[in-house]
DNA sequence: CTAATTTCAGTCAAACTGACATAC
DNA sequence: CGTATGTCAGTTCGACTGAAATTA
């Protein structure tokens, strides 16, 4: 219950983006998983509810390809989202082989209690910043999802 | 072995500085991870011989403090880096607690090797931005490194 | 007694793999 | 037939927890 008591960090390391970025990421996770703990989610139900939310009832397929969560996880997190009664799961009709996922008024009125949490951990975790500084990495980062993710069909050519 | 196929993304998603931060990393990681078993290696492996270059022969505790790597992981590392021959662990004669861990020859040449692939990976995650770009993003990530790490003895206060 | 160090066994969230049955 | 879908079991990596043994 300490934290990560770091001494002095290797240069090496503390120049590297690849460290900063996911240094900074497993505080981002942290808060958000945290965040989400305290109002009994995690990261993958606010992603599935801002999903259905945004793209309506949808194929759990649809959903996986719209949130970046594997199919597979897809499935756990629905069978979780039921449980609360923030998402309904039934048979599409027209396809025997799907299920069509609708979020429930429940799953409105916490994606929106998920969504305020949300608001505050970006805050937490730029508090450093000022309003420009925050455009800007927000600006430079997705410059650098929208090239990893356009050209990431195959991911990394250019390393063996 | 098809990449994430991802469709729109929900904007409540791709707005959120934390959703950003970790995505990034995310492809950072397959990077670095990728990059690091071309040679053998994984990220671990470098963080350790890094640390070991830049500090010294240490303790497996200080080892841990100066890579922010737990102290029971600094375990399995070493002794997988003792089995490549890269590190040697020895008793420390002033305090029987504490093992000695020494980067060898050999644990150097791979770490140059290391550091040239991190090199590549570096430019690879940041090849969609401008010097002066990549200098800002490395820049704002320090700030918020530095802001968390100092704040972070007692992980986040605010959120309950 | 308290505290630091090493070690082991195990948990966790997120991402991912492989296999399978079913339906298109 | 090949492909899409849903499901299950299991794995991986990094981070972390809890406990035990040893020594300071």
């Amino acid at each position: 219950m300490d934290g990560p008591v770091t001494t002095a960090v290797p240069a090496r390391m503390s120049r590297l983006p690849t460290w900063l970025i996911s240094q900074t990421a497993l505080h981002a996770s942290r808060l958000v998983a945290d965040g989400m703990a305290a109002l009994g989610a995690r990261g993958y139900h606010y992603r599935v509810l801002a999903g259905l939310a945004e793209f309506g009832p949808v194929s759990q397929a649809a959903l996986s390809r719209h949130t970046g969560i594997d199919v597979s996880d897809i499935v756990a997190t629905v069978n979780e989202l039921t449980g609360s009664a923030a998402v309904e799961r039934a048979a599409d009709p027209t396809d025997r082989r799907r299920n069509i996922i609708t979020i429930t008024p429940a799953g409105r009125r916490q994606l929106d209690e998920l969504d305020g949490k949300m608001a505050e951990i970006q805050d937490a975790l730029l508090a450093p910043l000022t309003p420009g500084e925050r455009a800007e990495l927000t600006r430079l980062l997705t410059t650098l999802l929208g090239h990893h993710s356009a050209s990431g069909q195959d991911r990394y050519s250019g390393l063996g």
